[in-house]
RNA sequence: GCGCCCGUAGCUCAGCUGGAUAGAGCAGCGGAUUUCUAAUCCGCUGGUCGGGGGUUCGAGUCCCUCCGGGCGCGCCA
């Protein structure tokens, strides 16, 4: 696309005497009308005339002048149409050059993303309360990755905190009572239950459970921090395992223990910036004079009774992040909820005049809600959806349908993960992440239509056709290929055009679901395309043949692209 | 009460940071199969873009206001 929208905005600006950055240019709202379309509003208005007028004066004047691409004014617009064949070899070669590397940059050499993302609490099972985060965090870890930036994913788990006390305590009675070996981390939830039952009636359990809780913080090597880095090992262990069928792998795992230790100089450092003051006991900094909304609600750093707080081990983590990795922007992957929580750390951060404070952003995502909009969270013991048993439900479910469907396919067990997992991804970035997902299996397993599956079978297809072209010695594997026959997928090889600009966007605003409504369109495109017989690449005349299999080349290495940017797998049969 | 978010077809959503007749999927109905994989494709049915003002040559998109739903609001994380 760039080449093109370059050349005709250079036209644009030679006869216009406008430079070519005031000059817009967009997509006709017909493709029939053209790719790439000029409005003549703006101009009209400047010149005092009718905007067709100056359309019309426009082509008249661009003429044939730009080689390959004809001009025509309809009505107030001036359209552009590249003829295919030019279209076709361009944005071919363009694939074929950069291989799986299409549609990426070097937008971000020397330029470092944090991306804060997933974190989940130890000594519980990842439910599906996680999966929002975990899903769109990595998705937007390869997206920066592919436009060439270094990537540094934090697991921000939560390892930290009085509830271990409890912990601590119901690990010395009732370690026996529990299956630790087969599952740890399901005995672990167990005994967390119970220890959050027992805090509530018996009171040498509380009192057990606050010795326990100051013995960890002080440090101190024993039995208390010997339990506790044995119950952060088990969860760890069980976190990886799921992390490793979706794909997923952080740079660091920092809980709130790393920054337990950067604590007091974080403390030292909002004080030594005179931003704080004491109200009602408390140490706050007041947010009012930079954020007028958070007028009412200062950002409390210290307790009454000294210890701190939530924001305050946030602060930590982000000086400790600035200082280490000096980064572009600084990615916190979190529920909405949390909005104003992000909002008073950056205006602390602006208060106290750190220059980097709008490279922190808050990502935040809509709410997973039940049926009939009910908070999952709040589900109680015994209906925690275990992540992990999701996945498997939606493999098993795949594994059907490939029975169903497809049952000599070689290797099934491995497509039924690809593709079960592909569905569950794949139904968390289809929209935009602000939107709530009310979870409803019907959706996780739902396979035809804009769904996971349907990109991962696109590409299936296409790997098909280049597989059967290999095997059978097709003729138009070694044949010149002759692009005029191309001329009905122009609206393919615009879209394969857009990629780069695609995942450009979806870095910008963090938003995957750009990726997701492009892949679900060059899929349908592509489908469209396929089923017409006189597309046919096998068995036709050799030239025409070589310009169709260059095209479904460059369509499965587009889509394949996408599919691996959403974090899915991209089957070569299915 | 204050702050923020959402509201487009029966359902789930797109709509390219104002532009040419508002698009998909699901559901419903009707078609296409000696298939380069029917997990597909084609057609039909279905919309006062929550309501009302305003800005603009032009508003689903920007501003104001109202309505409906949600999230959050000092010693939890």
């Amino acid at each position: 696309m760039q080449p093109f929208s370059d050349k005709i905005l250079a036209a644009l600006a030679d006869h216009t005497g406008l430079a070519s950055s005031a000059l817009k240019l967009e997509s006709p709202r017909d493709p029939g009308l053209g790719d790439i379309a000029f409005p003549c509003f703006a101009l009209a208005k400047e010149r005092k005339l009718p905007p067709p007028a100056v359309a019309a004066e426009l082509a008249a004047k661009l003429g044939t002048s730009l080689e390959g691409i004809t001009v025509s004014a309809t009505g107030p617009y001036l359209n552009f149409r590249i003829a295919r064949p030019l279209l076709a070899r361009e944005v071919l070669a363009g694939v074929e050059r950069a291989g799986a590397k299409y549609g990426g940059s070097s937008d971000g050499a020397d330029k470092t993303i944090v991306v804060d993302f997933s974190s989940p609490n130890i000594a519980k099972p990842m439910h599906i309360g996680h999966i929002r985060s975990t899903i769109l965090g990595a998705s937007l870890v390869r997206i920066f990755r592919h436009l060439g930036y270094r990537v540094i994913g934090i697991n921000h788990i939560g390892d930290w905190g009085a509830q271990f006390g409890g912990l601590v305590v119901a690990l010395r009675r009732w370690k026996s009572e529990v299956d630790l070996e087969r599952d740890p981390v399901l005995g672990l939830l167990d005994l967390y239950q119970r220890s959050k039952e027992a805090l509530k009636h018996d009171e040498e359990f509380q009192r057990e459970s606050v010795a326990a809780y100051q013995e960890l913080e002080s440090g101190r090597e024993g039995e208390v921090r010997e339990l506790w880095r044995w119950v952060t090992e088990v969860s760890l262990r069980g976190f990886n395992a799921t992390y490793e069928r979706l794909g997923i792998a952080h740079e660091f795992v920092r809980g709130e223990s790393y920054y337990e230790p950067l604590l007091a100089s974080t403390l030292e450092r909002v004080k030594s910036a005179g931003v704080t003051e004491i109200s009602e006991g408390a140490l706050v900094v007041m947010l009012g004079a930079v954020d007028k909304g958070l007028k009412a609600t200062p950002c409390l750093l210290q307790q009454t009774n000294g210890t701190t707080l939530y924001a305050t081990r946030d602060l930590a983590a982000l000086f400790s992040r600035w200082e280490e990795f000096h980064f572009e922007r600084c990615l916190y992957v979190v529920g909405g909820e949390q909005k104003l929580h992000f909002r008073q750390l950056k205006a602390v951060l602006v208060r106290m005049n750190e220059p980097w404070a709008s490279r922190v952003e808050h990502v935040d995502f809509g709410m997973l809600l039940g049926p009939g909009r009910v908070k999952i969270a709040s589900r109680k013991r015994g209906e925690v959806l275990v992540l992990d048993d999701l996945i498997d439900e939606c493999v098993e479910e795949a594994a059907r349908v490939i029975e169903a469907k497809n049952p000599e396919l070689a290797g099934k067990a491995q497509v039924a993960e690809q593709v079960g997992i592909g569905a569950l991804v794949f139904n968390d970035l289809k929209r935009e992440r602000i939107k709530d997902v009310i979870f409803d299996k019907r959706e996780f397993l739902a396979f035809e239509g804009d769904t996971g599956p349907y990109l991962q079978y696109t590409h299936a297809r296409l790997a098909s056709i280049l597989r059967k072209a290999q095997a059978s010695g097709d003729a138009a594997l070694g044949a010149e290929p002759d692009f005029a026959a191309l001329e009905n997928a122009g609206e393919i090889l615009l879209r394969i055009a857009r990629l780069g600009d695609v995942a450009r966007a979806a870095a910008a605003r963090a938003e995957p679901s750009e990726l997701s409504q492009y892949a679900l369109a060059l899929a349908r495109e592509v489908s469209t395309w396929l089923t017409q017989p006189e597309n046919r690449v096998l068995g036709s005349e050799p030239r025409a043949g070589a310009a169709r299999l260059a095209l479904v080349r460059a369509a499965k290495t587009s889509l394949g692209i996408g599919l691996s940017l959403l974090g899915m797998a991209a089957p070569e049969e299915m």
